[in-house]
DNA sequence: TTTACTGCAAAGGGTTTGCATGAGG
DNA sequence: CCTCATGCAAACCCTTTGCAGTAAA
């Protein structure tokens, strides 16, 4: 969870402007843990300015992933948006759509950096930052197919 | 690569029609290694098939994912398709954009099935693939950018 | 013969863009 | 003040859907 004045600091050397309506927005992003949709964030911020407009939001999205701030998560239907810029791992279940990071081990953070050396070493690619989904049923949607509840696929 | 009987048969599992236009964008996408878009495959299959319309193209792509035999991998502008299902990491450039498999080692297998033991481990969440995408700069943009012939962000 | 697929056209919907107004530096 | 952001509306374009004709089994 970064502080107000860390936000303010990297938006400015990106010589954007600092309004409020990028700092509500960074700040819904920024705390939350389930990767929010554009219109979850859109519902999430419209308390503090009704008149805000989706458009406000993708362009300070834009904004922040330029910063390095956030990353977007393009999904078939929409995009999420992961604060987490950390390497871990993304649990995306398949039924009920919902998106959490796996439990954060160092472990798994290890894993993945040691992947991306492992990568950087045995070519000349230049990782920039990375994606780890892993899709499946979550534990609540798992043991509904277990008791036949969902429809078999 | 995957000969036209398996694929026939991977098919006929499903309980769907082996239709020449299925074969075809199946032989495309399971024989490419570029993750072909949409309009890729429509343009490597219009030879054979001139009247064949994007339509059917994403008709095909929709049985060939639940037949486990391709993964749709959306990105910010549109989707791409791989026909590798196995373990490995994608290497996205995000100056060109193109997608390769990362060198196919026993290792990077290993270490992205153990990444799966470790969070089936951890928690109850049933893992069923996974997708694992590295972004930054291919060997040939990166060295363009030291030359400073791309613009620098 | 029956069922489902192809091809065509139209609709859908997340995202982007253009522009006038308004606010940050 | 000047530049850039906001808000509103319209455009964009990838993708989905409905339907009549046609081909697989």
């Amino acid at each position: 969870m970064l502080t107000q004045q860390v936000l303010v600091e990297r938006m400015r050397e990106w010589a954007v402007r600092v309004t409020p309506q990028r700092l509500a927005i960074a700040e819904v992003i920024l705390n939350s843990t389930d990767h929010p949709t554009v219109q979850q964030i859109y519902e999430r911020v419209k308390g503090h300015f009704p008149s805000m407009t989706l458009a406000t939001i993708y362009s300070t999205l834009g904004v922040l992933q330029k910063s390095g701030l956030i990353q977007e998560l393009p999904f078939q239907k929409m995009s999420r948006y992961e604060p987490n810029m950390e390497p871990h791992v993304n649990l995306v279940c398949i039924e009920c759509e919902n998106v959490i990071d796996a439990e954060a081990s160092h472990d798994v953070q290890d894993v993945v950096l040691g992947l991306r050396e492992k990568i950087a070493g045995s070519s000349d690619f230049e990782v920039a930052w990375q994606r780890v989904d892993f899709y499946g049923l979550c534990p609540r949607c798992a043991a509904a197919k277990r008791r036949g509840e969902l429809s078999e696929v």
